[in-house]
DNA sequence: TCTGGGGTCCTAGGACCC
DNA sequence: TCTGGGGTCCTAGGACCC
């Protein structure tokens, strides 16, 4: 048996742990640059304001009804999210932590009439712990541990068993297929169209014809729906594949030195990731993009991938290598929105390849790269993010996002703790 | 005026190998 | 006139997740 553990509007629920006042207030938390609501109170959706909205297109709302606004603070939402992991740790020799603010608990060793009652359980000492509120499902597979958890969330409780088979019959022909995990508005829509509404449609079809008419993934939860648990729970968080870094600017840019000192801002930031991660990339991948909803521009958006000759977690290897693909890709007079920087093909850090053209000279260099680059993050870690930085990252910041409302960083900056007076 | 960031997996097609 | 079988790797694109 599984149980899904799904925090309640999480990043809105970690405002409100400092904030207090805020509970049963209607409050949204915006993405990057102020650009949607990414996390809603229910007050807050009870209003209307759908998840991913707009904020320009919710204002009017907004204002009307006092709604609290917040700008993402995602380190704050990412150290209550370790607390939150931390807590769950204890009620099962397996977790899985599958996103900021979900995890999955393996709790086969609980007999039957025992799950709900702990499910309960769980929910509460969360919630007195970390303040902050959880949704429990469970199941026998992911899939419908992930379906309990959207009931618990309705339920309460804020707790929901799934357990015989014939409850879960009677509830999949209630639920439409897009509401299944893995199912979205794309294969939902091919899926309607062959008469498959329900997600009991789909637990009741033939699997291999899923196989054959869709894919793998589709077919999978099929067989998840009815029972058969083909999703195992991950014990160690698989090492990752790719790293990202990205932004949408504040204001559009149009020069090349403005997309050049973005790009390496982003190239430096990856560099710094891999090494924290233990990770080298050899090869990068540089995006730029128009704004895709401006209908009167055309829109442009070009992608280069740069090979390097040899793995590298270094920054000035990575912004170099990156600034040079934006001459392929740079194109003049347009409106650029945004800019990113990927890195692939990652590998350990200490599995040693040397190139072979690579002399002794060389090695030499490379320690004392080494050594110049902890320097750099150690001074960074001590006197804040960015105090050290490349000059090609420029030091001005032409393309800040906006980030209008941010909270304080009650539980990462000692001058920003909050206060009790 | 104003529309996020960071990931994963699968598939098809092309280029290459012996 | 007649031209194999069995693979791997890479990339782009599409779908999905939170």
């Amino acid at each position: 048996m599984f149980a899904l553990i799904d925090c309640n509007a999480f990043f809105v629920s970690c405002e409100r742990v400092f904030q207090p006042h805020l509970e049963k207030k209607p409050v949204i938390v915006l993405s990057s640059n102020d650009g949607c609501a990414i996390s809603r109170s229910c007050e807050a959706k009870a209003l209307g304001i759908p998840m991913g909205a707009p904020f320009f297109k919710i204002r009017d709302i907004v204002e009307k009804h006092n709604v609290h606004v917040f700008s993402a603070n995602f380190s704050l939402y990412g150290d209550i999210s370790s607390r939150v992991m931390e807590v769950l740790k204890a009620f099962s020799p397996t977790l899985e932590v599958y996103s900021i603010d979900e995890a999955f608990l393996d709790l086969s060793m609980l007999s039957h009439n025992k799950l709900f009652a702990y499910g309960c359980h769980i929910k509460k000492i969360v919630k007195k712990w970390t303040g902050i509120p959880v949704s429990v499902g469970i199941g026998p597979t992911k899939t419908l541990a992930k379906v309990a958890n959207s009931i618990a969330k309705k339920n309460p409780l804020g707790c929901y068993a799934l357990l015989t088979p014939e409850k879960t019959e009677t509830l999949l022909g209630q639920i439409s297929l897009q509401d299944i995990w893995g199912i979205g508005s794309r294969w939902s829509k091919k899926l309607n169209a062959l008469n498959l509404t329900t997600a009991l449609d789909l637990a009741q079809a033939d699997p291999r014809w899923i196989r054959k008419a869709f894919n793998i993934v589709l077919a999978k939860t099929a067989l998840e729906l009815k029972g058969k648990a083909c999703l195992s729970i991950g014990e160690t968080t698989p090492p990752k594949k790719s790293l990202i870094s990205s932004r949408s600017f504040g204001i559009p840019l149009t020069t090349f030195e403005d997309l050049r000192e973005a790009i390496s801002f982003h190239a430096s930031s990856l560099a710094h990731r891999l090494r924290i991660e233990g990770h080298k990339t050899s090869l990068l991948s540089i995006t730029v993009r128009t704004n895709p909803f401006d209908k009167k521009g055309r829109f442009y958006s070009n992608t280069q991938l740069i090979p390097l000759s040899y793995p590298s977690q270094d920054n000035a290897i990575l912004i170099k290598a990156a600034a040079l693909a934006l001459e392929k890709v740079y194109r003049e007079h347009l409106s650029y929105k945004k800019v990113g920087v990927m890195a692939l093909n990652l590998s350990p850090e200490n599995q040693v390849n040397p190139s072979l053209f690579t002399e002794k000279k060389g090695q030499e260099h490379s320690l004392r790269r080494r050594e110049i680059l902890k320097s750099i993050d150690h001074l960074n870690y001590r006197y804040g993010k960015g105090s050290l930085i490349f000059a090609s990252e420029g030091v001005k910041v032409s393309w800040q996002p906006k980030s209008s409302w941010k909270s304080p960083s009650f539980t990462q900056n000692w001058k920003q703790l909050p206060e009790v007076s």
